[in-house]
DNA sequence: GATATCTTGTGAAAAATTTCACAAATGAAA
DNA sequence: TTTCATTTGTGAAATTTTTCACAAGATATC
């Protein structure tokens, strides 16, 4: 049961979830492993093998109640709860994450947003106060935030986790296109925008070669 | 050599174009494997796989040259060239999008903007005038357009793919949580942040278990 | 020119991940 | 109760991806 789970199941596990809110929505009772399977874009015995790392959340013949398997996947995934997360850089991109209403829906809070622009400062963005990038690592402590967003330019990306780190958080979402150095136990997920548009490029190049 | 490519070896290709460009920054003539590891994370016999798979770049004993390297990436990713992209949806994220100086810098050009809100229609941000959505197909096909971003909330992402795919797209970088349902010569990417979130929180949800 | 030191490119081995395929549950119908 | 139709959970097989390990090429030094 505790195997080493592959970073890719998670990846899935989090599809599932989207899909199976949908369900819920449309008032399906239960799931399943094919219905997941094919919103998802999967193997259906991928989607056993998933779940099945974590328990045995079905029934043989049935299928998987849906609100169960919601509760399941949000406890696993860790967000059968709210998260309070800071915001560092408050450019285009941080003001937009700011105002992003997926974050919340998914109990996301963007408690506090940091920048070090004296303009920037002491301005209120959507319903959060912009502080003093200074102040940061006081705050972090005293709100015990475990979950830092990067986005600001990549020359600052590595002390502001530095900065993250040293108050205390152990999680870090870089919009940075910046490797960050980081111990063995923080975790970062990196978002290029532009790596995104590169892999599409790579297939239109590709395509274009073999016509 | 044209074996069948993992998209992770994709996927890191493109990590080790930022690498390579920060290391000719530094002036730095040649580069090695490990040193092109090193720097994105990974084993060194793996960057050289990535990179065989597409030629035979490196010199024994001495590595890469930088610069040959750096020519090489961005024709295999597509890159050594500018793409016209367009942008539909010029919410908070959208026009964030718009301001993004990263595409510009890899060569991605955000050429026309579309929303459905009349409010916006025809006003200017970022030097792109906003059009209306229901122009979007005629100036697609009058401007060959490939790539197209979706920034629109999920409930209009599919019906703005389709549109996109019959102006003639055939690459789609998703920003709205919802799975587009396309043809299969039709490369979409998708990009949910509240995803990204949820793989973080998994992992401090599991780190609390352990301790 | 011989020797020493690097570092690539690549088969082969190892490891990880996905898919297959089927026994075991489960509920419904006869 | 028995049969039939489902669908899970899971070993085993197949496939894919990563890592190892080393021959072969390249440069520098003596």
């Amino acid at each position: 049961m505790s195997a080493k789970i592959p970073a890719s199941t998670i990846d899935r596990l989090s599809v599932y979830l989207r899909v199976a809110e949908q369900l819920r929505q449309a008032k399906m009772k239960t799931v399943s492993s094919s219905q997941l399977a094919e919103h998802s874009g999967v193997n259906s015995a991928q989607v056993r093998k998933d779940l099945a790392y974590f328990g045995q959340f079905g029934k043989r013949g049935e299928g998987y109640r849906t609100t169960s398997l919601l509760k399941n996947l949000k406890k696993i995934l860790g967000v059968n709860r709210n998260w309070d997360v800071v915001l560092v850089g408050v450019g285009n991109l941080g003001s937009a994450l700011l105002a992003y209403p997926g974050f919340k829906k998914e109990g996301f809070r963007i408690c506090a947003a940091f920048d070090n622009n004296l303009l920037k400062i002491g301005k209120r963005l959507e319903e959060v106060q912009i502080q003093d990038i200074e102040k940061i690592e006081e705050f972090l402590k005293r709100e015990k935030i475990r979950i830092g967003i990067i986005a600001t330019p990549a020359e600052e990306a590595q002390s502001i986790a530095d900065k993250l780190i040293k108050g205390g958080v152990k999680a870090i979402l870089n919009f940075a296109p910046a490797a960050l150095n980081v111990s063995e136990d923080i975790k970062v997920k990196n978002v290029d925008l532009s790596r995104e548009l590169e892999m599409l490029s790579y297939f239109l190049a590709k395509k274009k070669k073999a016509a």
